[in-house]
DNA sequence: CTGAACTCTATTGCGCACAATCAAATCGGG
DNA sequence: CCCGATTTGATTGTGCGCAATAGAGTTCAG
């Protein structure tokens, strides 16, 4: 066997849990969205905008979510086709463009209240760990996006 | 403020941070990566060929990195092109095809041997946080792939 | 006032991810 | 030996992610 690089192991690696573990939990995500209809970012963009409670620019969701407007603005016209939001130039900075909910967008939140506790169930993670997990997780994010 | 879904809050979610995260790993790594024009999933291809030290099936590969044929095929296909590896039908079993290294697979190896140094560096994680990561990570995986 | 710098979104192009489907090869019970 | 079930990889179609670029709109120094 090769011991030459043991830098290289595959189960030295941090990022190969952390990759695989996102997608496992997308995964998951898919499952219990597909319901409605909704992809994982689709869900997250409805979370973003429920909190608000008021129309956010496509950058303001980029930076909640750290997603740019490539990934963005395709998703949101297409979740603009299917009734949930609507895109409208901001009147006062027409650079902007404004994602309000709809009537169908308000509407889903009751649909997908179950879904965290269905995850979380799933994870099979105590609380603690869970506070750990996500800790470790946003400091990491912290560092990187330095 | 809408105080009624507080389990759909933005922050109290950990699958935004699990995702954010990995995410701001892949970045990382394409900036290092972008030297020898490789993407973070073929580099995980190469570890695992690596530290096979022999041919590996397409399903080896997706078990290994948690990954299926319809993402494995066009990526080997365009290491092949890049002249990382060789695909052959395995001549005992025809269903399969075995993904092989090239003498400019073997090569890259030392090209990329400072970069999980690097990575971790950047991470600014003690090595007892990353093992706690690590740890959880793979519990979690193991739970959801279940 | 004006033009250069900056901000914000859209577009393009490429590379994943993955569900669904398919076809070929192999295996296994009868 | 044969046929149905299983295994394996390829294909197709949709939806992200993100770098690079473009272009309209805004700001601000001079």
């Amino acid at each position: 066997m090769e011991d030459s690089y043991p830098q290289l192991a595959l189960d030295q690696q941090i990022c190969l849990p952390l990759y695989a573990a996102s997608r496992a939990v997308t995964r998951r995500y898919a499952d219990l969205l597909g319901e409605v209809s909704l992809t994982y970012p689709q869900y997250l963009c409805l979370l973003a905008l429920w909190e608000a409670d008021g129309p956010l620019g496509v950058g303001d969701l980029g930076t909640l979510l750290h997603l740019d407007s490539g990934t963005l603005t395709p998703l949101l016209k297409r979740m603009e086709s299917a009734g949930l939001v609507t895109r409208a130039r901001d009147t006062v900075d027409e650079r902007r463009v404004l994602i309000s909910l709809t009537d169908g967008g308000w509407r889903l939140r009751d649909r997908v209240a179950d879904v965290p506790a269905r995850l979380v169930e799933g994870m099979g993670m105590s609380e603690r760990d869970g506070r750990a997990l996500r800790d470790l997780l946003d400091r990491l994010i912290a560092e990187l996006e330095r």
